[in-house]
DNA sequence: GAGTTGAAATAGCCCACATAGCCTT
DNA sequence: ATAAGGCTATGTGGGCTATTTCAAC
């Protein structure tokens, strides 16, 4: 990923696609993305001007650069300086948006200096939807409703540095708030998936607009797959459910793909429940940072991204298939996001603080049962002769063998 | 508190080869 | 339409190495 498209590798990428985990041109976004129903439904969102490498989440209106989560974070997180700039979330989209689209989604398209310049500009044009063409009928800006909590409001709790202004009296996303009422924008998404709230009434409002549209997991099996009910996510906690279906991959809480992401992610995690603000529970923050294996699902998108991609996940998958955020195991735990940050609620936090104690002891004592798929091939394996581990051809030296244990030599 | 060092833990690779699955005839 | 044959990709486990983590200094 970087700097060019991934695709031809030639001009500049703007576009990051989360489902092919690709950074590409706006030419070849539209040739990428037409090509099928499928790939029409990829989300993608702008790229990150600064680290060429992330999705980008929010745009900077004072320094007119997009910026992804963690270089957002970088340079307004802690800065007080440039904490109050003013900053617009970025919708993801679908489909084949046109240029007018584009510009409706984001009202600030044309101020990207590549896109504005000839070429993009040019491309932009030449992306308009041709309703007979193979492009998608509609686009589809993906977006979550949960975006009503200040996106930063969490990260003040993780570092507790965030001075971002916080006007309740102004909407940090404007561009959403009057709703997709131009028949000619790209529509919102709504789902066909919900995920297994227990109360799906409540949780439609604020996670109605997941995009589930990449979820090769059937949702209705989940609780088969993870063995646990879900909606006791603190049971999940203790048992791992989510290691245990995605598997483990190292997720350092500093890690420039997830540091942020992991503390903003919770709020669109419907799926698995939904994080507490860890300002509200020291063991939830510690948790996350302290905890070096974490699970990764990638949630991608903060309140106002809330895009939840399950690319390729299967029962088999490996979280390492989703590399550009991490979801720590934290986020799989606590209260949903409209809960009030910092309430005291001491028995809450000690169970909390006892489950995240006992997740972290199981963690340590539990050891991923590898599941075999071809006992034939196992059963050769078992008896199949090794030079130091290593398979060796028949008739061959040996310097173990398992069912003598002996040496050839 | 910061830096260094060594131990421990962890992840990933390698090997041969039977077999599943796809393609061609 | 079906069968047969050819071909390729996959998966299997133990040991090794590289990397990461953590505690002690």
């Amino acid at each position: 990923m970087g700097y060019i498209c991934d695709f031809c590798g030639d001009q500049r990428s703007m576009v990051y696609c989360r489902s092919d985990a690709a950074c590409l041109c706006l030419s070849c976004d539209r040739n990428v993305h037409s090509a099928n129903a499928l790939s029409r439904r990829h989300s993608r969102t702008l790229l990150c001007e600064r680290c060429n490498a992330q999705p980008a989440l929010v745009r900077c209106s004072e320094e007119r650069i997009t910026l992804c989560q963690n270089c957002d974070w970088l340079g307004h997180g802690t800065s007080t300086s440039s904490s109050t700039h003013k900053r617009q979330t970025i919708n993801c989209y679908s489909g084949c948006p046109s240029a007018e689209e584009f510009s409706s989604i984001w009202s600030f398209a044309l101020d990207i200096p590549s896109m504005g310049d000839s070429t993009c500009a040019q491309e932009l044009g030449l992306m308009s939807i041709n309703e007979n063409s193979s492009c998608a009928p509609e686009s589809q800006i993906v977006s979550g409703s949960a975006q009503v909590t200040n996106i930063h409001g969490i990260n003040k709790s993780w570092a507790g540095a965030s001075s971002m202004p916080e006007s309740s009296s102004e909407p940090r996303i404007p561009d959403q708030s009057t709703g997709p009422t131009n028949e000619s924008l790209p529509k919102l998404y709504c789902p066909s998936t919900k995920g297994p709230f227990p109360c799906e009434d409540e949780h439609d409002d604020l996670y109605g607009d997941f995009d589930m549209d990449e979820v090769d997991l059937n949702l209705e099996n989940y609780e088969e797959l993870f063995g646990v009910a879900l909606s006791h996510s603190e049971e999940l906690f203790e048992n791992g459910g989510i290691d245990s279906l995605f598997g483990t991959k190292d997720v350092s809480a500093g890690d420039s793909n997830c540091q942020g992401a992991a503390a903003a992610e919770g709020s669109s995690i419907g799926l698995v429940n939904t994080m507490q603000p860890a300002c509200s529970n020291a063991a939830s923050a510690d948790s996350i940072l302290s905890t070096k294996t974490e699970p990764v699902l990638c949630f991608t998108g903060r309140q106002a991204q809330s895009t939840l991609s399950f690319s390729g996940v299967t029962g088999e998958s490996s979280a390492g298939d989703h590399q550009d955020c991490g979801a720590s195991s934290m986020l799989l735990a606590g209260e949903p996001p409209w809960c009030t940050p910092c309430t005291e609620n001491s028995i809450q936090s000690a169970n909390r603080s006892n489950a995240v104690l006992r997740y972290k002891e199981k963690k340590k004592t539990r050891k991923f049962e590898k599941k075999v798929r071809y006992a034939s091939r196992k059963a050769r394996a078992d008896v199949r002769r090794r030079v130091k581990g290593r398979f060796v051809k028949a008739g061959e030296a040996y310097d173990y063998d398992p069912l003598s244990e002996t040496r050839s030599y």
